[in-house]
DNA sequence: AAGACGAAAGTGGTTGA
DNA sequence: TCAACAACTTTCGTCTT
């Protein structure tokens, strides 16, 4: 019945909650791309995800996300908790800052006295004005706000937002922004970004909420990757179908068939120099044939964003080279 | 009437001289 | 820098269901 009993149940509670998300998180990598083995583990010593079965190295420079739960003491043990928000590169300042409150309370929740009064209200207006204080963190602060509208009207992640920060931070570290306007860099770090995750966005569907054409985000996207150095592989079709699917309705049948449809495509080259779109679109389109769960053209056509004639050569080329009967 | 098909002409981007 | 080129789009008429 006192109340500290209960408050220690409610936080053990919350700490059993803590280490399922964890084990969660350790169980949610994939599995090795070279030989299919789920048994990864981290080096932390040299930031690698390998594969513990033939050794594969998957990321080379795996960086940590959690939190660093090193105790020690015994009630750090026991706590296992810092102060505090994640830093976050989505944010100017990292997120790294602690702001000085409105209400006029002190630490007790008493009320402040007028005297002080006048002194906190110096210190708040100086901690906005050195907050955003010069030319380049007043351009770094819009652009990451901007990237920030961008990425929620597309419906990204937080991870890509992240990586896209990161991409736009290095891009102002080597001067690339000279000459270029901010829009643009935001589009093409976020371009990047999506690539990078594997969940891409056709530069159409960035440049429909960026202010800037797709033609000047290509070509910034281009010069950016490769100042960086950027290694970015050319998209596959296969990463579009889950989103293309999803917009049109079919199962997941149908999109394990499509990705089985652009892997055989893509050992006998039928892919390169093909539109990604164009390809995950027919391979879709020939997908929900085959498992009764027809599409038109038309509709396939629309979510991916190519026209029917495309779907037709492709599809028609696909069925033909990989011999697949299509009985309408 | 809607969808599928194919031909023909036009467009934007890459490549090689 | 320019022409050649392949992929892709647009447009339109015809055929099928």
């Amino acid at each position: 019945m006192p109340e500290v009993e209960r408050v220690r149940e409610v936080e053990k509670e919350k700490e059993k909650e803590v280490e399922k998300k964890e084990i969660e998180r350790e169980e949610a990598i994939e599995v090795c791309p070279e030989c299919g083995s789920p048994r990864i583990i981290r080096d932390y010593k040299r930031g690698e995800l390998v594969c513990q079965d033939c050794g594969y190295v998957i990321e080379d420079r795996y960086i940590d996300a959690g939190p660093e739960w090193r105790a020690f003491d015994s009630e750090q043990k026991e706590k296992r908790s810092r102060v505090g928000a994640p830093v976050t590169y989505t944010i100017h300042d990292k997120g790294l800052s602690t702001i000085i409150d409105w209400s006029n309370k002190d630490f007790y929740g008493k009320s402040i006295s007028i005297r002080n009064r006048a002194q906190l209200f110096r210190l708040r207006k100086w901690q906005r004005r050195i907050r955003i204080s010069n030319a380049t963190e007043r351009n770094l602060a819009f652009a990451l706000s901007e990237l920030d509208r961008m990425a929620s009207a597309l419906g990204l992640p937080k991870s890509v937002r992240e990586t896209a920060a990161v991409i736009y931070r290095k891009a102002i570290e080597k001067n690339l922004i000279r000459g270029r306007s901010i829009e643009g860099v935001v589009a093409a770090a976020l371009y990047a970004a999506c690539r990078q995750a594997g969940v891409p966005r056709t530069l159409d569907e960035i440049a429909q909420y960026s202010r800037v054409d797709r033609k000047e985000i290509g070509r910034t996207y281009r010069f950016i990757a490769r100042e960086l150095g950027l290694k970015l592989m050319p998209t596959s079709p296969a990463d579009y179908v889950p989103r293309f699917c999803a917009a049109l309705g079919l199962s997941g049948e149908v999109q394990k068939k499509a990705i089985e449809i652009i892997k055989k495509a893509e050992e006998r080259e039928l892919t390169s120099g093909r539109g990604p779109t164009g390809v995950a679109a027919a391979a879709i389109y020939i997908a929900s044939i085959l498992c009764g769960e027809r599409r038109t053209q038309r509709e396939v056509a629309e979510v991916a964003g190519v026209t029917e004639v495309t779907i037709r050569n492709r599809y028609k080329e696909l069925a033909e080279k990989l011999g697949i009967e299509i009985i309408l």
